[in-house]
DNA sequence: GTTTTCATATTGCCAGTGTAAATATTGTGG
DNA sequence: CCACAATATTTACACTGGCAATATGAAAAC
């Protein structure tokens, strides 16, 4: 264990994410200050800033980081999913689980308030999490004939339905979600959309 | 014109909100700060404490009148439809041109950072806007024999596809939003949907 | 009509925030 | 060994929202 506390740290910007993750987990998004993050890190609050240009950089890294999981819980269940609306399901699922399970970073994500939607790494990591859902969405045997760009809009309508219920959820709008009341889980309303080749 | 400037305002708690809203309008959520808003309505940065406790509170009052405004939006077209299919679709396009047009009031109505939900005056506001969809939901032919309650997961499935689709649109996330390209409308993706009675 | 009362608005202050510039410390290539 | 670049710290600053004490004026009580 290198715990020799010397000046120049090391590893300080995966340091920084990973402490700002910290802390997302514990205090949300409230206690996602410069000076708390830096401070978990054990350096003093300007020293970000040599790293990423200010504290909305930093929250921007953060939240590339965010994408990355994001995209991992989306292909958690996918390797047990044979046909293609189960593996749509469980993508969806692994949408609305992450969101659950890390509330406060899913708003962070998808906020321009704290995230530079401008910056290169943050699109590449949102672009592989959206990539999950294009690669569920094909081959489902959507309506065709409708539209020629049907594919394009099946995939709005899959990327709509599941970041408004993950985000309706995960504000408990839905309902008291800490009650043991059997609110429908996003599997249980999927399947009132039509697809044919189930 | 009582244009006369007396120490005692008169209205300025309906003062405040609208001064509220008119800089959300123009410098978005980030330009919403307690002496902005008391500027523009021409106290001092104290003076909302009288009427609402926080920051905190103005805010929620101010996403309550974000509500109203919203449900407002959804009704808008509803006397021109008739049919089951029409209505609903003229609830979800007021739904998505109400974030398009305030994109940053929307946000702030959705954000527990902002608002407080415990609020009663924004509970009763909620409830207006989400009865509108439970209005258009009622009658459409859904599949009755997946669940008991399909009502409500239809509900919550609407609500989902709505809510997240204006989300994402009004982030940009859809696309370069200014450009002249033909991005889809949420009713171009909404015949996806299965219902019956068209 | 005067006085009391009370809601409302103001001033001055406070701790806390992110940012910036100047300084100190360390590793690295000449 | 030395100059240089990178990195972290210190100090200071403008700004924020919240609070206490004070000032104002309108409406109620006498």
């Amino acid at each position: 264990m290198s715990k020799e506390k010397s000046y120049h740290h090391g590893d300080l910007k995966s340091a920084l994410i990973e402490a700002g993750l910290a802390i997302l987990e514990r205090d949300g998004l409230k206690g996602l200050g410069l000076r708390a993050i830096a401070a978990k890190a054990g350096v003093s609050h300007t020293a970000p800033r040599n790293h990423f240009g200010s504290l909305r950089g930093l929250l921007t890294a953060i939240g590339a980081e965010g994408y990355r999981r994001h995209a991992a819980f989306m292909r958690e269940g996918l390797s047990d999913a044979s046909t293609g609306p189960d593996r749509l399901q469980a993508a969806m699922e692994g949408y609305v689980r992450f969101s659950a399970a890390h509330p406060a970073l899913f708003k962070l994500m998808f906020s321009d308030y704290y995230c530079d939607f401008e910056d290169a790494e943050l699109q590449e990591a949102a672009a592989g999490s959206y990539a999950v859902l294009t690669e569920v969405a094909t081959g489902l045997d959507w309506d065709k004939a409708a539209a020629p760009d049907a594919q394009h809009r099946a995939e709005m309508m899959l990327w709509s339905f599941a970041h408004g219920f993950a985000t309706l959820s995960a504000s408990g709008q839905f309902g008291p979600g800490a009650e043991g009341a059997n609110i429908p889980t996003i599997s249980d309303v999927l399947p009132t959309f039509r697809y044919r080749d189930r």
